[in-house]
DNA sequence: CCTTGAAGATACAGGATTGTATCTTGAAAA
DNA sequence: TTTTCAAGATACAATCCTGTATCTTCAAGG
């Protein structure tokens, strides 16, 4: 029997227990289950978190790690939003199946709301849409009065209803017609040039 | 000791359980726990559906009856907007988030999918949101042109992503600032009278 | 090579849930 | 009033999960 130490194998702990989350759901996300699919023992499991939920807030950090996010720079509103969108279209609804549907148990348990269980994952995570309509600003490309946080997030909320409603990735078309008849009339509508 | 029969005890029982459902989360959602929240055994239950997941239709089915859904028409756009979306914070959002948030459970264990259970649940029934526009354009309020379905489910999109991060009711407030500070300015562009 | 500490395996009590069985009680119909 | 059958109240075994404790085994540092 080989042994694995340290950070390897709490890299196979926390890879062991999302696919459990995933394949399973949160009913059969037991620490018996995560145990053995990693091919260990609920000790091990227990030797570094206190518990179920405390597993939880560790995967999804694991997974929803912000390192492997690249944040579109193409100098355009337009093109960074399109990118970010595809990216988070290919990358992220697993994510954000799993936090939303997976983790209702999750939420009821422990009293908490999607909003708590990101603020505990990214207790800095910069708010990208609002990055991204900053440097249009910065460029001038739209007038900082009146573009606020929600519009900055509207086509993130378009994409992840989209998502909801067919379960599957949002088409690259569909992307764009979000950004180009919703997203950009609203923040044209305080351009500084254009019509 | 009250007792109830038939019917009427079959309705406090579906009633007990779609509570049951919404306050508690699916993981606590087990026959122990609506039997006791409707003052009766589980017996009573196990003479009537065959366990917890044909309860869970049952349920549904009760909860999804055909409620004709009172459509607002108080001769503004914006009125009827915030009406409608009022309505539904307050009548359909509950059962929106137990099909996705409460019921990630009930798919792991049965293979099934929201999907599903949303065929089920919304046969067919008129796209309010586009009926709400088409009036608003008869009345001369907007114009046609480029007023998308898309943009007609804006606020019902936003509405419901609010409602997923923090899973309790939208504020009036928050539903009049959508509608205010998103979807009139996608109307009002194509606006046949106004700046 | 030897020591150390964690990995890995196993056992255990406690608690919760399931599904069934059994019994008494009471509401409704004959 | 009497009969009937479901409601209601237990009780039960079986199963699962939790959290802890104990023991052996192995990888890594000295």
């Amino acid at each position: 029997m080989t042994k694995r130490l340290g950070a390897k194998l709490e890299q196979a702990l926390l890879d062991a227990a999302w696919e459990q989350l995933v394949e399973q759901g949160y009913a059969a996300f037991t620490m018996d289950a995560v145990a053995a699919r990693a091919r260990t023992s609920r000790a091990v499991l227990y030797r570094r978190w206190t518990g179920k939920h405390a597993l939880v807030r560790a995967v999804v950090a694991h997974v929803a790690r912000p390192d492997d996010v690249e944040i579109p720079d193409t100098g355009s509103l337009r093109r960074d939003t399109i990118s970010m969108m595809k990216i988070a279209n290919r990358g992220r609804l697993e994510l954000i199946t799993a936090l939303t549907v997976h983790l209702g148990g999750y939420y009821q348990e422990t009293g908490t709301s999607p909003v708590d269980l990101r603020k505990t994952v990214f207790p800095t995570r910069p708010h990208i849409p609002r990055m991204l309509l900053d440097r249009a600003i910065a460029r001038g490309e739209v007038a900082p009065a009146r573009v606020s946080d929600r519009i900055a997030s509207v086509p993130y909320a378009l994409l992840q209803q989209e998502f909801f409603m067919t379960l599957k990735p949002v088409s690259n078309a569909t992307i764009e017609e979000i950004v180009d008849t919703i997203f950009l009339p609203l923040c044209a509508r305080t351009r500084v040039r254009g019509p």
